[in-house]
DNA sequence: TGGAATTTGTTTACGAATGATACGAATTCC
DNA sequence: GGAATTCGTATCATTCGTAAACAAATTCCA
């Protein structure tokens, strides 16, 4: 239990000594040695070479977690291909495939060997028994155990993915489908320091968003939460649905018939002076803006971050955006900052694979009764017999 | 730790023995034997005179909340009055009182005796040490502390309600300052058994609500979530805040200057059948059924409850709202069920006490380090040197 | 009517996890 | 080189939960 606690303090790519993580949790550092020695012969954690000694006294040993400890892979699909990123603990990408699909997206089916053979390839690189497992996100309205519902793009609908790719794949891969905003949160939400209420929103062909309130995720009843786009907005006397405004599928000006989202924007970017480009921009503006007002007075974020290809079109209108925002706030209501997102076009293959790594360190659900332990703790390196108190010293006693 | 799991069982009013406890938790019953006799010691728990005994073998003795084991109080503060109510552990109400204001509500500072002297003349009604404490529930925008941020209808900004509360009240008491829709929400959540995915939305003079993700209020970075009735909509061309168009104060047609809300609403109600009176029915109900799709959208949650004073309209407008909303729903993402509020007028005031009493059963925040018990374990008879497990065994024994 | 079967609640012995305390180790200060 | 300080560990006590056994309360059935 209290082992757990101090992979969650590690969890930001953190250093700490056993002494600091006995002060932030306020148990003895005796506890902090045995809960230590457990994460260590588990692979979790490792000593580092002793950064900085500084202060007066016996310098304590860093520890930070171990980057091989745990390997996630996240899986993008769209109409073009399946991305699919290997991941180590520290969230580094390690590995990465495309693997382009022609027009066999349309069958969800087809795609399960597709996914399973680019995550093969990923997990190549690495030891079986470091590999947690798999993560897939899909752009479109995702159930709670991982059905597609719904994904319009790739015209699926009711499809057990979860359940499908589960089947077919390793019986030591856990497998996780989620929505793509989902993940691409995630992949935001992993790389923060502290929890945070956040909201993702990922421009893209359609609007989709996701909300992290105090860095939890808020699915809601069917998991279906953070679909922005079909909110009914109205904008220059013009009402529908945000993302037939704010989305690349309706983005005046810009979208020629049978462009795609990238031709699009580097268009928009190469007319950004031209009367017509600048109206459409403001259009643009002025839709997100009230899409994010509406947004924030219902949620409350202190961040907004934008992702999705359309989000390189942000910079040109931020001014735009963040005035007409902070003027539709309601009084004493704080506007939230606004950023482009961390990850670019891997973000949701990343976030996906984020997603596994996070309930390494999630805590227990209490209101359940059994729950087997998230990660199999077999020891990286086989050591015979050791009282585990002795299972780092490596460098200490060479 | 265990003997909190226990209390949570009881939390909906259900009997349970100790073995379907130790059933439900997955421990033995020994253990359970253990915690419950920590409960009954604490006064929290009460052995019932056994209800059914139906199957073979011993009978299990049942368990259920001592409705006395701890008493809160809920007061909500609008302009007419400050409403206080006393509520037992089985959210029963067992006292309330109604304190008219005059023009003093105004003045935040001046109103804090009156709240204070309220819930003293209920605190008489009880044993001082089961009293928890008070909670208050404020129209308008409250921060993380209680703090009062901005409340249009009283006309506050910037009062340190909580903290001011808390300097003025007997030391024991919790103080809890929040939202009004915040409060009438966690009223139901209360009465819920099983946590689920619930949006309260208060019509009141302007349009409040607060959204449970399963069962988990979501407050916002800065508490500010719900504020629903800023919404941008635009309902038959014209575009505005939903408030303007779904709350009472700007409810067409029936707010004539200088009425009340509840003139108004028995106005609707008289000329329910002209054509004026079904023109701005129909003109709220597809406010209502815009505002609450873009909610749905957003958050997913099963359940929409309505309360506030001009909810006992809606059932006149129950099924054009039903059916817009369906329509407005995306594909596959069902539209959840639509219910009047189980709690009436006093619904703000039992809300806020059932906040202090949700901190009963609440869970320990595993982030945080040291955290001291929710409520002071007094016993309610004070047995002398006695092993615990006796303290129950009254009916049995004698 | 009286045992057999069944379920409940408690008791006792034991194991695992954590705190308290003491001690050796590693470093800075002087 | 010694005093001071901090770190990590070892040892013992305490607390919490389990396992197993047992007494109690009831139904089933001869």
């Amino acid at each position: 239990m209290i082992s757990l606690q101090c992979l969650r303090l590690l969890q930001g790519g953190q250093s700490l000594s056993r002494a600091d993580m006995a002060r932030a949790l306020g148990v003895t550092r005796a506890t902090i040695g045995h809960a230590v020695a457990e994460l260590a012969t588990a692979g979790l954690v490792l000593e580092t070479p002793t950064p900085t000694p500084e202060r007066i006294g016996r310098p304590g040993v860093a520890l930070r977690l171990n980057p091989q400890g745990a390997l996630f892979m996240g899986v993008e699909i769209d109409t073009r291909a399946v991305s699919a990123v290997l991941l180590d603990l520290t969230m580094r990408v390690i590995a990465r495939k495309v693997d382009p699909v022609g027009d066999t997206f349309h069958d969800p089916k087809a795609m399960v060997p597709r996914i399973l053979s680019a995550a093969q390839s990923l997990a190549a690189h690495t030891d079986p028994a470091r590999l947690a497992g798999l993560g897939v996100a899909v752009p479109g309205l995702v159930g709670r155990h991982g059905q597609v519902v719904n994904a319009p793009l790739l015209g699926w609908r009711n499809f057990a993915l979860q359940e499908a790719l589960q089947d077919a794949a390793p019986a030591t891969w856990q497998i996780d489908v989620c929505n793509d905003a989902f993940a691409f949160a995630s992949a935001e939400r992993a790389a923060d320091l502290e929890p945070s209420s956040l909201l993702m929103v990922l421009l893209a062909e359609g609007v989709g968003s996701a909300y992290l309130d105090e860095g939890r995720m808020i699915s809601g009843a069917h998991g279906f939460a953070g679909e922005l786009g079909h909110m009914i907005v109205s904008v220059h006397g013009k009402s529908g649905a945000l993302e037939t405004m704010a989305g690349a599928a309706g983005f005046p000006a810009a979208m020629r018939p049978g462009w795609s989202v990238a031709q699009g924007v580097a268009d928009v970017l190469a007319t950004a002076n031209t009367p017509e480009t600048l109206a459409a921009l403001d259009l643009w503006a002025e839709a997100l803006a009230i899409g994010l007002a509406n947004a924030t007075h219902l949620l409350d974020p202190s961040r907004i971050v934008l992702g999705g290809p359309l989000s390189v079109l942000y910079p040109a209108v931020a001014d735009a955006v963040t005035q007409r925002l902070s003027a539709l706030m309601l009084q004493g209501h704080a506007a939230p900052s606004l950023h482009l997102a961390r990850y670019g076009g891997e973000g949701a293959a990343i976030g996906a694979a984020a997603r596994l790594r996070a309930r390494i360190f999630a805590l227990p659900d209490l209101g359940k009764s059994p729950s087997a332990t998230p990660f199999p703790t077999a020891p990286v390196v086989p050591n015979r017999a050791n009282p585990a108190s002795r299972a780092l010293r490596q460098r200490t006693t060479s």
